[in-house]
DNA sequence: CGGCTCCTTGATCAAGGTCAAGACATGTGG
DNA sequence: CCACATGTCTTGACCTTGATCAAGGAGCCG
């Protein structure tokens, strides 16, 4: 189907599922998941899915990271998540019916579950415990987007920066240095806070002056986290 | 209970309900709820439910407008929905299983029925087609939530006034000379927008001005749609 | 080494927030 | 019914924040 299908992992061994909904599965539900699945490599830069297409399936990411964005006025990117290994991506528009509301580009090179539509919202239709887990998600992501847009509403630059990095750290694991294991270019992290890569830059350099931060390339570590905090105003 | 409980509406014989998922129950189930559900009264001005607070139950509007909204620093409401008949509130939170993200405020006198936590849970649990109807409508609301963090970080204050003009238009019916049938203070509809008051009156006056929308008092009547909706950039 | 792309910093400017004052509307008690 | 108080609306003046433009620096790759 897709050109770098892959090997297939099995659900059954997976990790990566018992992060999900998926585990709620029985015995004949994951091996059926298993036969209807497709596992995908994915290189950084390519895309998932597009905004305003209707998709055909769900992902559960196994292994790399997916920025999950919307394209605004002269190709202006907003992120509204970055996905991780055991996230299930592109559920909303499934479940909602709708088309895509944003689009999927890996960060990190990733290894990607294709679940179809068809047997999952068979799943989602018959099993209780599977779809309270998906309510659970939706409702969970809907509270996070929620607090995002008191933020942007009410928040200046310098504390949507503060509380992005903050959003990394509890994202994301750090290296032996304590610099967070994750790397994202100015205009991407400008991208989440919603603002200018400028202004961002600017940020970060001052967090950087005093002593709340370090940055070393793309890598940052929070040094100060009380103050972090303080600033984000969390 | 409540002081203020008034007499019940039979479910059977209620229009909203068919608006909502409470249409999937069975008769039993709707025998159940009917017996299980209290309907109350609530003024303008009172708070339904607080931010921060664990919910005992949903709450179902049968008459009248709500307004959703989280408080930010030094007490700035940000608006995050406008409730009328026909909607369920308060369900994220109960489903989520976390303390509420927002505050529910009468904004016209209103009949709202109370449906316990856990009746609620067990028609969510035991009927898969209201628990995809709730699938549905959480993750409709996450698509409306993820659109408005594009506008928030993207989009100017006119072209959010203008916006936040048609999103009325689009819930509320209009009177006979053409007003929006909804009267909301200058501060709220700036706390829907994300700006200051004075702000939004600016727009509102511009707007006038260029004879896009007409005011008489709280009423707004759109004059020309499609300049409207081009200044709002949809 | 030249040609990329990304990062950084400075200068400038406009959008929108804040403050203040007056207009208008509404309600209340005398 | 008036006088007064209170709250909302409106407008003007001013100033801050952050966007934009421009230029130079750093890192990377063929």
């Amino acid at each position: 189907m897709k050109s770098n299908e892959i090997e297939n992992i099995f659900c059954e061994d997976c990790m990566m599922r018992l992060k999900t909904g998926f585990k709620t599965l029985n015995k004949d539900e994951l091996e059926l998941l298993d036969y209807e699945k497709s596992c995908i490599f994915f290189k950084k830069g390519e895309f998932i899915y597009r905004e305003g297409f209707r998709g055909n399936g769900v992902y559960c990411i196994n292994k790399g990271i997916v920025k999950i964005f919307k394209t605004g006025i002269d190709g202006k990117e907003q992120i509204l998540k970055l996905a991780k290994a055991g996230d299930l991506i592109a559920f909303r528009s499934i479940l909602s019916n709708e088309l895509s509301c944003s689009s999927a580009q890996v960060i990190e090179d990733s290894v990607l579950c294709f679940i179809p539509n068809k047997i999952f919202l068979k799943f989602a239709m018959t099993n209780p415990q599977f779809s309270m887990h998906l309510i659970r998600l939706s409702c969970k992501e809907l509270g996070e987007s929620n607090k995002y847009i008191l933020d942007l509403a009410q928040k200046n630059i310098r504390e949507r920066v503060a509380e992005v990095i903050l959003l990394l750290k509890e994202t994301f694991d750090e290296d032996k240095d304590g610099y967070m294991d994750i790397s994202l270019s100015r205009e991407e992290i400008a991208n989440i806070v919603g603002t200018a890569t400028e202004s961002t830059i600017r940020q970060l350099s001052d967090l950087k002056k005093e002593k709340v931060i370090d940055l070393k390339g793309k890598k940052i570590k929070i040094i100060d986290l009380k103050k972090l905090t303080r600033i984000s105003g969390i």
